[in-house]
DNA sequence: TATGAATGAGTCTTCATTCAT
DNA sequence: AATGAATGAAGACTCATTCAT
């Protein structure tokens, strides 16, 4: 049955190859989808061979697979790094504002990218799981974040979450805006007061 | 090339023929995927031959468009009822429980369509579009029935569709049931306490 | 294995039910082609069902077949008709020049038809010979109106054959018109010198 | 969609598999003519597997023009080579006659390539093209030849242009010999005069 | 006679994967 | 390590023809 099994890249060049390939697969399935996207031109994108893939990867589901694991959090969560700073100068309102903008402003310049990633968390375990560690990364972060700046409260792990999914579907309405009878500023308002009650 | 339009079904055999085509499509599809079931499949599921289908639908795409608009609330929200019993008898805090049993409880039952299906309001605009009109269907029912039952807030809209996402990612959360360190009975909770300071 | 004789129609509707697919299958054919031509379409054109075309013509081919015999010399030879008043009134070059003209007439009007008809001629057998048939019998024509004018010469059928060839080949060329080098109004001048000097 | 290139080949295998493809397509489709073709015949035929083909060719249809484009003048023109030689020793006549009878074996050779081919003239606008660049040519060879030999006349090409026709008709006549009634050598005699006089 | 729904073999084309070099 | 030619199974879709009504 020849004896296929997947090189571990340990040179440099090789190193580069493999990585060449998992940014043009990345970058090609963000933009046309996964069932949409084949294998040759991942391979002509990254400036290789069709052959070589199958030497870095199992086959093409793997190389879904490894993009995400390299280049998805920047698609999940396109990334909320509130600084020490942040907090120090302001109140949580200004805080949570400021979040929810930078998301906004992410979700704008990845559409389709988070589009299809999206899709595929939805109907592949591999990717899903992926998704989802990337989400308790960031759930964590942001706890941490919290208690390190005197937000006391109980189950503070639940509610962060909570208001994580807030900021999240927020942020597809304001993107995808499919709901032209909604006032997206009100709906803002709404969330910020939403998620301040709860942390309270 | 060839003028194939499409039958518009008239005679009760057609109808039927069409419907079976639909209900299979719709079913294979929800189990295994839009790209992993075949046209050949959903004939023979639906028991008629491959070439029947063309005449009721112009592609495959075409079965999954109209099987959604078909079954599709079944699996988009599977489904709020809140009689005006409910209301009668009980509080906002139990009308709201009861609410997400419901919506788990049917998560539950179709797990793989729900999947499937929010996949391809990712990747698909179509199937984005119709996904979106039955958002905006049930949170209009909603609205409604609050504002039937006496609560008065302002921005009831955006406030309800507020709601809806956070029973969904919770209900998401409770089935898919990805992260091990969550309790979902605070996470309940939560959200309910959440949605009540919200319509206050 | 069912006894499927065609129909011989005798009835006046079905005679004309017959004429009517006929005609719509010949009008189909010659605009699109005959492989682009699908039973349906024809049925749908003569406004009839599907299932009765099997009952005048035993497959698609026997249409085609039938089609011509009824309507393909139209197209063949569209058609020099010779009066004897043009013959009485004109010497033979005008009467030359006068079937050149109606021939390039004809053609022009029935561009895409003449194409896919001669596509026939060259391919099925059972059209090359109806077409001869009526390559025959208008040179057939053509002899005995030569004849009954006094032109006396021998061998009168191979020169008539061989002035049609002309005749028709002169006919294209200013019709399809794909040598921009070539000047046409000599090129009429050239063969009617060509026939005049064979009919002598 | 998907972004499938046509390979130019240019290493010596796929140079040859190009070919192999090229030669059985042509073959079969002058044998059998093209819709009568499929692509997995020719595949089978060239050796090779069915997705090659659309390696090296866009679509079936590419592969019925460049095959005519590599082979298709053999079958077009098959061909008249008058060679310096035969005018330093004959006169026009037998030149002439030496020319259709070249003309004729040919056509017997390739009889069913030739009517195959003569089909999609008529049909397809690529083939109308690529026969008329091969006529033009054979036209402009005989020109020059009759250039060359001390014939002066005005109006040569519009007059080779009638020749060539009407040695290709004759020649059709001869070949697919349809007409009974018709005496052959009293039509080349006829031709052979009337290409004379026109030369004149 | 007529309908039009249904059949299913057949066709083109794609693409993940393998293999010779 | 790398190339890119080759494979061939699989899939969407068509259409001449038949059949139930």
């Amino acid at each position: 049955m020849g004896n296929t099994d997947i090189r571990k890249p340990i040179q440099k060049r090789s190193i580069e190859t493999k990585e060449k390939i998992l940014k043009a697969g990345f970058e090609l399935i963000c933009e046309k989808g996964y069932y949409n996207t084949n294998t040759a031109e991942i391979a002509k994108a990254a400036n290789v061979s069709t052959g070589i893939v199958y030497q870095y990867f199992k086959d093409k589901h793997d190389i879904l697979v490894e993009s995400l694991q390299n280049y998805g959090s920047s698609v999940f969560y396109p990334m909320i790094k509130v600084s020490e700073k942040d907090f120090a100068k302001n109140d949580l309102d200004t805080i949570l504002r400021n979040m929810i903008n930078k998301f906004i402003k992410n979700h704008k310049m990845s559409h389709s990218a988070h589009k299809e990633i999206m899709a595929m968390v939805h109907s592949d375990d591999a990717v899903a799981e992926i998704y989802h560690n990337s989400e308790i990364e960031m759930t964590d972060n942001l706890i941490k974040i919290f208690a390190d700046n005197g937000i006391t409260t109980d189950h503070l792990k639940e509610k962060v979450h909570v208001a994580v999914n807030l900021i999240d579907d927020l942020c597809h309405e304001v993107v995808y805006h499919k709901h032209d009878s909604m006032d997206y500023n009100v709906m803002i308002d709404v969330v910020v007061k939403c998620i301040k009650d709860l942390l309270k």
